[in-house]
Order: structure tokens, then sequence, then C-alpha cells
DNA sequence: GGCTGAAAGTTAGCCGCCTAACGAATTTTG
DNA sequence: CAAAATTCGTTAGGCGGCTAACTTTCAGCC
């Protein structure tokens, strides 16, 4: 689960001095990088303890969303799709969505089958493709789990004010833009 | 790797009106919530191809930097380490340092040892106990790619002036240490 | 209308994370 | 000093990422 290895992280003074010794070491950059995969990582426990909870992973819990979405158009906002699109249905839409690989998606997908969350039926037309459906009882389980969730992420979120959430969101969007271009993206899906 | 299977995150006005109809959906606190763990994603990706180009991942990275902070006395100030402490060096003293556990450590140093950059050793005091060294081609390697590492670091945080990587610091600190309270620990490891 | 190429989904195998349980060695306790 | 509890490292099995290769199916092109 953890992206950063390190529990503790070293004091402002401690980068200072190691950036004596190796010239490429930018202290405050680092400082910034080590917080972000840290705190990242905090959060993520908090959202994925509250998912465990429900025995379902992070992943699974995604591929539910997406197919929420695809179900109720009032939903659909809330991931960000437009009116218009239908959203995610078959394996290849789901991980493209997601941003995983189909060979990744066909395994999320066996287990929440195997739980009986979701449903494959094979495409009239297409006999390569196949639809994934969100049964009654993954919906059931999103609609009696939502709420919670939504509860846990205002919780963190509870220290800062609305002005400090404004000007996160704002750093973080410069960085996460300017490692979008550092990231060679394989498909290079320049947003049209 | 990724923690957030979300590819695009869904625009501030869609979670105006998810809120409508989720009363526990607070809209700014889940705007902060997706960006920290997206840009954090996009940020350890980077990172992580950078080591990917090396052969090596994350977590054999991780172990590799503590070890290094228990040949080096320098190497250990940069990872936050006191100056009388020795540093860790059995795989029990490793897994608590990097968070992980001693079943996952055991895994890290085998394909460390496999490809030659630690080494096992019986400790001949304790017989249960083993000690990991940093192998001289272990040493090397982190000579050899630490550079590009902080560089790569630089990059991603180049377009932040030095105010506002303060500034993200101290949000991310205050969500980390919200997060932390939400997380209940295991062994409530209180700093004492 | 039958090759060729592309796309969908799956499979196989690797890695790293987890929990649970184990044998060996040490420490604590009666 | 022997029994119990703890600690060490490891193993086994599951999950969820990945890449690479495969089968089936569709689309395009002589």
């Amino acid at each position: 689960m953890p992206h950063l290895l390190l529990k503790d992280l070293p004091r402002y003074e401690c980068l200072l001095e190691a950036a004596a010794e190796f010239p490429d070491l930018d202290p405050s950059a680092a400082e910034a990088f080590l917080h972000l995969l840290h705190t990242g990582d905090e959060v993520f426990g908090v959202s994925d303890r509250s998912l465990a909870g429900h025995n379902i992973s992070h992943g699974r819990f995604g591929v539910l969303m997406l197919l929420w979405r695809s179900r109720q158009p009032r939903a659909a906002k809330l991931l960000g799709a437009d009116e218009c699109v239908p959203g995610p249905r078959t394996p290849a839409e789901l991980a493209d969505a997601a941003g995983v690989t189909r060979a990744t998606m066909t395994g999320l997908i066996d287990t929440l089958e195997r739980d009986g969350y979701v449903k494959r039926e094979p495409d009239p037309v297409d006999r390569r493709q196949m639809s994934v459906l969100l049964t009654p009882r993954g919906e059931k389980f999103l609609m009696e789990f939502l709420p919670g969730h939504f509860k846990a992420i205002a919780a963190i979120m509870a220290p800062l004010t609305e002005n400090e959430r404004k000007t996160l969101v704002r750093l973080l969007g410069k960085v996460q833009q300017q490692a979008a271009i550092l990231n060679p993206r394989r498909e290079s899906a320049s947003v049209g």
C-alpha cells in the first residue's frame, strides 16, 4: 500500500546538510516531495481502512463508482462525466477510465463478480466485447457505504479552512501539471 | 501502483451537485482529497519511472537508503536519524523504519540479496537475528542513482516558489496530522 | 470473398504488499 | 532450572499492480 517507505521524515536541517554533499539536492523541493508522498499515504490509509471495514479494496471501489456513473445520471456528474456520454461499460473502457491496464481490470472484475457486486454480459453486437453491469447488491453496497466515506473525507480535511483548501488544491495542481509533463505518457493522451 | 483509480478528476460544480444528493459530501473537502491522492500518484509515478530505469523498485530503494544510513553518518542525517543511533540493521528494524511488515521486508531483502545489493549475515550474539549489510555494489548503485533522483525531485517542484513550498508543506502537515489521528495505529506509537 | 491487421478480453508469470502461522532462539517467570 | 511467553525471520496464500503473449472476433483492403 505505501508509496513512501519511510515512517519518519527527516527534519529540514538534515536536508540542508545533505544538500551540501549532494549539489543536486534541493532541500525545499525534497521536503515538499516527501511531505506530499507521506501525507498522500496517510490520507489513503484512512480511506483504505474505511473500505477494508466493508471488505472491499480501493481498486474494486473505483470500479463500482465508475459503473455507478453508468447507471445513475446524477452520479455521472460526481465523477466528472459529461451528460451525453454513457459512461464506461466494457472492461477496456473501465480500464481506461481508471488508468489501469485491461489485465488488471480483468482481475478486479473477477473478484467483484465473485462477490456478486457486478455481472458480466456478452455484447449482442460485438462478440469480442463484454458489458459489465452493477448488480442491485453492488448498488446497495454503494448506497450504504458512500455516506460514511464522505464523512471520513470531510473529517480528514476538517483542519483546513475553505481558503486553505483552495490554496492546497492550487499548489497541488501546479505540482500535478509539472509531474504530468515529466511523466512520459504511453499514449500521450493530450486532452483534446 | 496507483492509489486513486480515476484518471480524470471531477470538476468542482459536479461535486457541488453531488453534495445536494449526499448531505455528507463536503465539496471542498472532496476536491482537496482527490487532488491530494491524484497529485501524490503522479509525483510517485515520476519517481518510480526514474527508479524503474535502474531496475529497482521503490520498496527496494527505501531499504537501500535505510541501510546507507547505517553505514554513512552523513547519510543518517538525510534520513532524519539521530547521530547516536546506529540505524536499522536487522530485518525487524528495517521493517519498522520503513513501515512495512517483517514478512514484506523478508521479500525485499530477498530480491536485493539476489541482485547483490545487500548481504545477510547471522548475528553472532543472538542467533535469531540477521544483520543486513549494504554491499559495495549496493553503495555504488546509490552513488550513481541519487544525483539524478534529486534532480528529478527538484524538477517536479520547480513550478513552486520557496514560499509556496513552505505553504504546501504547512497545509500538508495539518492534513497529515489529522489523518494520523483518524488512522488507528496498531501500536499507537505516540512519539515519546 | 478471403488475407491481414487491429482490438477485446483473458491468461500466465513477476513483484510487492498484506495477514496468519510456523520453528527456532531468547527472555521471563514460577 | 524448567515451562511459558515473546521475538526473530521465514513461509504460505491472497490481492492487485504490471508486461507479454494468446485466442477470438471484427474491420479493411486488395
